[in-house]
DNA sequence: TAGGCCATCTGGTCCT
DNA sequence: AGGACCAGATGGCCTA
């Protein structure tokens, strides 16, 4: 695993208006970088194409054009949107550094452990408290347990423990 | 400088 | 038909 302590404590120094701004001067260079290919394809499209039949084709390729970047905008949007969730996700992840920011691929495997384990502690709780209570077993909890337990087996609710505690220590460590 | 991560563009496909 | 979603390509930034 890749440090990341360095990159995270200039992104977090870089405040979100920072950060807007270098997108913005992304989104600007993007934008001129495609203002000059288009000047280029132009040229050469005007020399190809001459009267009514140049016209046309100017006016569908336009329009063509204009579609192209309102898609391209609502991509964007969708993957601000996306990232959005991706920066929930890691809000709600316990015991990682705010400085520390977690990649997605990492986010997610984190989420996945985590939830795994939360899951299995559950449970494991549940079902010990319902026996205790009746002394029977048969409430729904237990149920619930046994069945688990036939997914997973008896030994997964250290595994998860082992594997979330495990992969916490490694993204602290910045390894 | 190589490699990882990310944002954006793009064309294809699916869905409403 | 038009928007949403997806995956590949590309290029920039950052770190080791």
């Amino acid at each position: 695993m890749k440090t990341k302590s360095k990159r995270a404590k200039h992104r977090l120094a870089a405040d979100k208006e920072a950060f807007l701004e270098k997108t913005t001067l992304r989104k600007e260079e993007t934008v001129k970088s495609l203002q000059r290919k288009e000047r280029r394809t132009g040229r050469k499209n005007e020399s190809r194409q001459s009267g009514t039949v140049k016209a046309k084709r100017t006016w569908k390729d336009k329009d063509r054009r204009l579609r192209r970047l309102e898609s391209n905008e609502r991509e964007r949007q969708r993957m601000h949107k996306l990232n959005n969730a991706f920066q929930a996700l890691r809000e709600v992840i316990p015991h990682v550094r705010a400085e520390n920011k977690l990649s997605k691929i990492e986010t997610l495997t984190l989420a996945k452990n985590y939830i795994k384990s939360l899951t299995s502690t559950i449970l494991h709780m549940s079902s010990g408290h319902l026996l205790t209570v009746d002394g029977t077993g048969a409430a729904s909890g237990s149920k619930l347990y046994r069945h688990y337990q036939q997914q997973r087996g008896e030994d997964e609710h250290d595994e998860q423990l082992k594997k979330y505690s495990t992969q916490i220590h490694s993204f602290r460590q910045g390894s």
